[in-house]
RNA sequence: GCGGAUAUGGUGGAAUGGCAGACACCGGGGACUUAAAAUCCCCUGCCCACAAGGCGUGCGGGUUCGAGUCCCGCUAUCCGCACCA
């Protein structure tokens, strides 16, 4: 039989219009099955179409899924589209096109570089964010919140992009720069919409004990919420009834306080004012603050600044002695109370300050020497009343809690550096925010049978420089009458940030186009949670925060059934350029997938993506990789020159089949891809060396590959007559006992150095080993004139013989 | 500063405490060819003319019959957080 070369150009469309046809990949109806629900992060549909490394993420959870269907599961695999934002809204202000239009461009573009690729995805379940059968939902979950109080409105400083014209969460506009457009943030006071994410935040916590994270996700999310025990405690003001309340971790440390400091936006100093003799002094050093990039105050400026405020100072609740307080950008408002109890002996901040000030330094635990820097480690306690003589922090903290809370001037507390949740922007490209500000009512939430409140047709998306969103400026839109009590009011204008639309999507992918609900209960049981979950660590803070607090927060209205949406999250390393440097437009290093699968196959794309390296650490591109990838493809399709008809595996090769099997099987499951595929390799070189393959061994080399490489073994599972529906055909199997060898080689070592290689039978024992392999006289040479004292006797591995 | 990761040939990378460098890329040689491409075969960590041997997994110690792997102490790079009281 004579084959035809290897041209993925004729067989890649051909299967894909075949899968797309038959509906291949969609999920079944059949509720009985055992179902695989397996999601990677749905795309933002840029502008700028897919790069190389895009794929990796998807290429290995469908592998994951494809494997799934041969093990007989029904599977879940959807994608959609994460459509709102701004890079969208941005060209389309610059180019004056609909970003509805925009959008639709963009994902018909990547919805063909992807199918071109060949992903198993259920096209039928598709969703898009920016659709309003879709938003409807997004502003269904926001109406329950409200309902439930998780929602609030607040005055405070917010960071504010004056590039983007936006307010910002913490978490895109870390170290002091927008996460967009890369520019420098700064503080602005303003109306905010929170989501009480900081009320999950025990949850939070909790949940990560129930799924299966890697280690660094988990560790990046506790770090993120930022839990810490500690204590609230009360200091009097001298001369007023006030109580001046601290946040400390050290509550053991009490003894030592010498001083305290407040924020510069402390409330109480402007409720003071009056008292405090230096105010002028105060009021220029706080607009000094407020002048400063948060670059300047968290990254440049360690040196402390900051005055005594006169008039005020403090009593310390355990030895009513008085403390002066001062003024200091050091202690944050965002986080504690906005003032501090500082204890320089054994903070180093704290001694920072108070080496510049002159202030008192008393030590209260032996250690270190104070002179020189804060000891913050253990010791005996000193100068502390009923504490000296404790010498464990933790015993210490106990007790001085107990005489904290019993005398009432304090109480054990928590904290969290997690701040709620900052959601709204003013922008147009987004969810409308579903509230109506009514002058009698108040704010009142747009009815549930509204929605979906849709975006309004504009001409102009460009936002105000007022800071408004474009939304404020129509007044057909603005205007409105009050649910409740039906008098003129004005719509909400700001619009939901980027995050909403993804912190649910999964959940649609179970029940898409249901009308009546997010998704049916039905469907929900059945599919959620998400048993594996694949993305980038860029999004293990925010996204996957979050999306499992609304989740969370569903569930404990009893929407889902279950408390965590994702069983399993895995993440990818990012693919970089030739040059080792992240891929960006910028840099010019960008490979685009279209032009290596036009040279060499989406099949040999696909298994270079998942060859390339350890799947977790990021690698440099190498189109030269890629190339040896195709290489490895021919191979396996020239193997069919080379064909036997026989229905089992060769004595020669049956050991290596099954061992690949076992190999393969194991490591799609950790995601080591690339070791799975030098196994293939390894096998096609022994089939290559041997010069002849069975149709036993290729049916089973084809399935073991067909999940990384699936248009070439569908080619030839049906060239060589396998049968029907290899995608749904079963799984290989490996037996345990096929793997046995009677001989093996091992390893010969004279105290621990390799010395040479003998075959010997494989159930050899030890005592066997000891006389036999001694005697040898390749050994005998290493061995001469000296006593062997020790043998040890790996079974299978080596023997290593200790002489003297 | 805190948290996490990484460090192995010219390159990407393999290796439940048990033969370091699997599998590839690059490079070299050979076969086939009028020639080239493709393909197939061989070589390819370093030192040494060869053999024998020695040296080799960022650095310094340790545990062990045996360490890339475990322990202690460093260095460098990357990522995340950061005056978090």
């Amino acid at each position: 039989m004579e084959f035809k070369a290897y041209d993925p150009k004729q067989i890649e469309p051909k299967w894909q219009k075949i899968w797309a046809d038959t509906h291949a990949f969609e999920a079944l109806d059949d509720h009985t099955m055992p179902k695989f629900f397996g999601l990677i992060e749905f795309p933002y549909p840029s502008g700028n179409g897919l790069h190389v490394g895009h794929p990796r993420s998807n290429t290995a959870m469908d592998i994951i899924a494809r494997k799934r269907r041969m093990q007989g599961y029904n599977v879940l695999f959807p994608i959609g589209w994460d459509a709102f934002g701004l890079p969208t809204e941005n060209y389309a202000i610059k180019n004056n096109v609909h970003p509805a239009i925009v959008t639709k461009k963009n994902v018909d573009h990547f919805r063909e570089q992807l199918q071109k690729i060949g992903f198993s995805f259920d096209y039928s379940r598709e969703v898009d964010t920016t659709d309003p059968d879709y938003y409807k939902w997004t502003q269904w979950i926001f109406l329950k919140l409200f309902e439930h109080g998780m929602v609030f409105r607040d005055k405070t400083l917010v960071n504010y992009c004056p590039s983007c014209k936006v307010v910002l969460s913490n978490e895109d506009s870390q170290g002091g720069k927008c996460d967009i457009c890369h520019g420098d943030v700064v503080q602005l006071p303003k109306d905010v919409w929170y989501l009480r994410i900081t009320k999950y935040a025990d949850k939070l916590l909790e949940g990560l004990k129930s799924v299966e994270y890697p280690e660094n996700i988990a560790q990046q999310q506790v770090n993120w919420i930022g839990k810490s025990t500690g204590a609230f405690v009360n200091f009097a003001v001298k001369g007023t009834d006030e109580k001046l309340e601290i946040y400390t971790t050290r509550p053991d440390t009490l003894f030592g306080v010498t001083f305290m400091v407040m924020a510069p936006e402390h409330p109480m100093i402007d409720k003071y004012a009056e008292r405090i003799g230096n105010m002028d002094a105060i009021r220029a050093y706080r607009e000094e603050c407020a002048k400063k990039t948060e670059f300047e105050r968290t990254q440049l400026v360690k040196e402390k600044t900051g005055l005594r405020i006169e008039g005020l100072s403090g009593i310390n609740p355990l030895t009513g002695k008085e403390v002066p307080i001062f003024i200091s950008d050091y202690v944050m408002m965002g986080y504690g109370t906005g003032a501090i109890m500082a204890v320089p002996a054994h903070d180093q901040r704290d001694w920072e300050f108070a080496k510049k000030f002159g202030i008192d330094i008393i030590q209260v635990i032996k250690g270190g020497d104070i002179e020189k820097e804060a000891y913050t480690g253990d010791g005996e306690m000193i100068n502390s009343d009923f504490l000296n003589g404790y010498t464990n922090k933790k015993d210490s903290i106990e007790r001085v809690l107990e005489e904290i809370e019993a005398k009432g001037y304090g109480r054990a507390g928590v904290q969290y550096k997690m701040k709620d949740w900052a959601f709204n922007r003013q922008r147009y490209w987004g969810e409308p925010i579903p509230l109506i500000h009514c002058p009698h009512c108040g704010v009142v939430a747009v009815p549930y049978e509204e929605l979906p409140l849709r975006l309004p047709d504009v001409d102009d998306f460009q936002p105000g420089t007022d800071g408004k969103s474009p939304l404020a400026h129509i007044e057909s839109y603005v205007n409105c009458t009050c649910p409740k009590c039906g008098a003129a009011a004005q719509r909400e204008t700001d619009t939901m940030p980027q995050w909403a639309g993804s912190s649910w999507y999964f959940l649609r992918y179970c029940d898409p186009h249901n009308t009546e609900a997010f998704a049916s209960k039905e469907a929900l049981d059945y599919w959620m949670p998400v048993d594996w979950y694949n993305g980038g660590m860029e999004h293990v803070t925010r996204h996957l925060l979050y999306s499992r607090f609304w989740h969370q927060f569903l569930y404990d209205i009893g929407e889902v059934s279950c408390p965590e949406p994702y069983m399993k999250r895995t993440a990818q390393g990012l693919i970089l350029g030739t040059d080792g440097e992240k891929m960006s437009k910028s840099r010019g290093n960008v490979v685009n997938p279209d032009d290596i699968i036009d040279d060499i196959g989406a099949d040999a794309f696909r298994l270079y993506e998942m060859f390339m390296g350890a799947f977790d650490q990021a690698i440099p591109w190498s189109t030269n990789g890629a190339k040896g990838c195709r290489k490895f493809l021919d191979r396996v399709w020239r193997l069919q020159e080379m064909l036997v008809d026989s229905d089992s595996y060769s004595e020669k090769l049956m050991a290596t089949m099954h061992e690949t099997i076992k190999k393969v099987s194991l490591d799609y499951e950790a995601m080591k891809f690339n070791t799975a595929i030098a196994a293939m390799m390894t096998l096609v070189n022994e089939m290559y060396a041997i010069g002849s393959v069975t149709k036993a061994e290729l049916k089973t080399l084809i399935q073991l590959l067909n999940p990384v490489a699936p248009h070439i073994t569908e080619e030839m599972w049906e060239l060589n007559g396998f049968g029907s529906g290899m995608m749904r055909s079963e799984w290989p199997q490996w037996d345990e006992a096929a793997m046995v060898k009677s001989e093996i080689e091992i390893a010969v070592q004279v105290c621990g150095k390799v010395r040479g290689h003998i075959t010997i039978p494989a159930d050899m024992t030890k005592e066997q080993a000891e006389k036999e392999l001694a005697a040898h006289e390749g050994v005998q040479r290493y061995l001469a004139g000296k006593n062997v004292v020790k043998t040890i006797y790996v079974p299978g591995r080596l023997v290593n013989f200790i002489a003297k």
